[in-house]
DNA sequence: GCTGGACCTAAACGTATGTTTAAAACAAAC
DNA sequence: GTTTGTTTTAAACATACGTTTAGGTCCAGC
């Protein structure tokens, strides 16, 4: 059998440089010098970098995935029963300390790992996330849409981006902003304090009003 | 002088291909080529990629944050007479508008930059725009401030960033959002329609409630 | 102890990138 | 019309990348 640590050592290496720098930006050789392997060792083992890149989602995404599922489909809850939005983030937040066992650096990581898989440019990537994931994120869609059963479903799909957009975003930039509010502030803030504020800043906006037609400012007109 | 298209024509290609492409993945030679000019004319003109990813942002950031400027510091009110979040959130979106003159697809473009500005690595640029145009920032987190009198500061601080979340994530991925809410709901979307869900969205989430300390879940106590 | 297959290694391959060079083309000034 | 400075051009340069190859190493199974 392989050696138990290669595969590892590179999944961890390059999920570790992928999350700090991107995919295009991470070299290969960067990944298997830091990682004590030899360069040949990913094509060998996962083919090319682009697999390499859904190995390392594939990771930690799977387990997630399977606990939230679980989760969702455990408590089945209807009508006036069922989950509200607060609930349905925390769940998130829930799943996803649990699946990294506390681990902080792996649950930051895997934060800003998301934020890539949205904002850089892999193809390859967001539809294999598609593939492989899109029945997980479809059930929690449908919680949501009985946690705010007002909102047309356009609207709340456009919260759900806007949402994952805050915590994504914040997430993946955190190393910056913690400095910032270290040297601005003169605050030490923890991952447990971000993601602490960001749930209610991610409900209110959820459940914000739905602005009236004729409300429409006269600037938009322009767009 | 130099002739008055190659400088321009090499930004305008720049743009759109850094907003739909990202930065390291744009090679000069895609973008002279495309603009038909000379490889050799963006180190002539520019000086680097470097300088040309800068230019590019100096071009329609300057005049934005000018204007923006001019406004914060022509209205100024004070106490009750504060502008509202929403006030200043629609001010940043008339700004935008304004100096884009109301041409949709560079204001696509220019909200899609700012995504990568925050989102790349490319530290020059972090030190580029904090240079130039902190000032004005910081003057609109004052207005803030003021907007919402009762938030703790540090509070403000990151309720701003999970709003540069969401407006700069949905706007950078506009394109793909787009054609998913076409595929998925039958609906066809405009820029406009998103900017206009996201200021309730965002003002909705900064106005939110702070929790209370013992309100604090036990599951954030493991992070 | 030999064999076979999995794993590792060093080196090379082909390609793409940003940048530089030196000469050519151009335009305005005198 | 020549000169001067700017702009354009084609070619080359140096480097970095992902990938492939062919040989070596190791160890379990017979």
């Amino acid at each position: 059998m392989a050696n138990p640590n290669t595969i590892d050592r590179i999944l961890d290496v390059a999920e570790a440089l992928f999350a700090e720098k991107g995919f295009a930006e991470t070299s290969l050789r960067t990944i298997t010098s830091k990682a004590g392997v030899n360069l040949a060792a990913v094509n060998y083992h996962f083919g090319s970098k682009t697999q390499l890149i859904q190995a390392v989602f594939a990771r930690t995404l799977t387990p997630f995935c399977d606990a939230l599922e679980k989760r969702l489909i455990a408590n089945v809850r209807d009508g006036d029963d069922a989950f509200s939005v607060e609930e349905l983030f925390e769940m998130l937040v829930e799943t996803a300390v649990e699946v990294h066992g506390g681990d902080t650096g792996r649950f930051s990581t895997f934060m800003q790992l998301l934020g890539l898989a949205y904002t850089q440019v892999q193809n390859h990537l967001r539809t294999f996330l598609g593939e492989r994931y899109g029945t997980v994120f479809q059930r929690f869609v449908v919680h949501l849409k009985m946690a705010a059963p007002e909102l047309p479903p356009q609207e709340l799909f456009w919260r759900i981006h806007f949402s994952l957009g805050a915590a994504v975003f914040t997430l993946s930039s955190y190393d910056t902003l913690k400095d910032i509010m270290h040297n601005d502030y003169n605050m030490n803030i923890s991952l447990a304090g971000t993601v602490k504020r960001l749930v209610p800043f991610m409900s209110a906006g959820i459940r914000a009003e739905v602005p009236q037609k004729n409300g429409v400012r006269v600037v938009f007109a322009t767009l």
